[in-house]
DNA sequence: CGATTTATATACCAATCGGTACTGAAACAA
DNA sequence: TTGTTTCAGTACCGATTGGTATATAAATCG
């Protein structure tokens, strides 16, 4: 089974590498939002000219749909090894730190590409919002389910909600996108971090 | 001393009231942020017409900076009062329960009018963004402030510091900002809430 | 060699952005 | 009344938005 179709070689071939591009375009969402990010903005940063991106990606919308899967599968990929850790201590710690890193990076926005989009503005990224919180709601949905087994197992209090804690654990990661996209030094994060830990419930 | 100076009552006389556009263009900002909320937005909602948009209040930055002064004079007036509550835990309830109140009323819009407009967007809205983002941190150091005078009181161990406090407890209030922005039911936050507080260090 | 197919590049589209000239209308002082 | 001053409304400005028509260049197939 030939899964990656390799090529119609028909037709003259395209003089740019798509991945490349759209790694360029998902700096360019992460650092501006969806409407904040213009297609001039997208092209210079992907190098190539507009009617390339929409032959290659379809249109702006498109285009930032394929930069968020490439976001997720790249740089949330902390999210899927956290949730292996053998206790809900140290799957939040593993969230919180991971995030951390992935919100601080010295060659990277900083921030959350789902934050920074769920959040921004206009009526025009209306649907685009709405799938940007339905992924973040199924991450969520995945932290409940891992607490619920941590309490089966005993490392989280039987009297602590899954879901109330999940919640709470989401509202610290997405409060700290919000301070790291407002610039605040990772040493400060850092310390949040530590300070968030101090506070966990159980062992 | 005549302060509010009555107007030199010469000339035509204005046709609507200041303060209320005022107020229908905070509804307009806090709802869509700074660069999500078009002059159309604002005049339609305002009830005015561009030139007088600009004869009353300059430009829209001169507008968004007006509307910013009366969200903080008005809707979060509960800092200031949560600040004299006699206990750092009671510093912490009633800014964390202040807050949700503000951003889940029913007939305003959900979310943080500091938030959306410090995570937003494009380069014209840059200077806006840094005057958002210093206002919080003038904030935030009210609370470090206070919580600084907690832990001479007694009411908070000395082993927790004062500014990591202050910033885990701005995180959370960030985070449920854009969980509440994001559609979030009153109720869940409402028991987010309870969780960060049965987490809160101290009596 | 054509013929076909696909990609690139220029140059353009209507719609919207924030902002303003300009024309009248409505109030005052003289 | 006659100026003078200020506000309201229409109609417009250049710039930018997301998106394309068109013409040409580069590849394979026959």
């Amino acid at each position: 089974m030939e899964l990656a179709a390799q090529a119609p070689v028909k037709g003259r071939p395209r003089e740019f590498c798509t991945e490349a591009a759209l790694a360029a375009a998902l700096r360019v969402f992460w650092g501006k939002g969806y409407e904040g990010a213009s297609l001039t903005d997208l092209t210079e940063a992907m190098g190539i000219t507009r009617p390339s991106l929409y032959a290659a990606f379809g249109n702006k919308e498109s285009l930032f749909r394929q930069a968020l899967d490439l976001y997720e599968r790249e740089k949330l990929a902390y999210i899927r090894e956290a949730l292996k850790a053998p206790t809900a201590r140290q799957v939040a710690e593993q969230l919180l730190r991971g995030a951390l890193d992935s919100m601080c990076s010295d060659c990277e926005p900083k921030g959350c590409l789902r934050v920074i989009s769920s959040v921004a503005c206009g009526t025009e990224a209306e649907s685009v919002r709405e799938e940007v919180i339905a992924r973040r709601v199924s991450s969520q949905r995945a932290v409940i389910e891992r607490f619920e087994q941590a309490k089966r197992e005993g490392d989280l209090p039987a009297s602590v909600s899954a879901e109330d804690l999940a919640t709470y654990l989401s509202t610290l990661l997405q409060g700290i996108a919000v301070q790291a996209g407002a610039g605040v030094p990772r040493a400060q994060l850092d310390r949040l971090v530590d300070t968030s830990l101090s506070l966990w419930p159980g062992r």
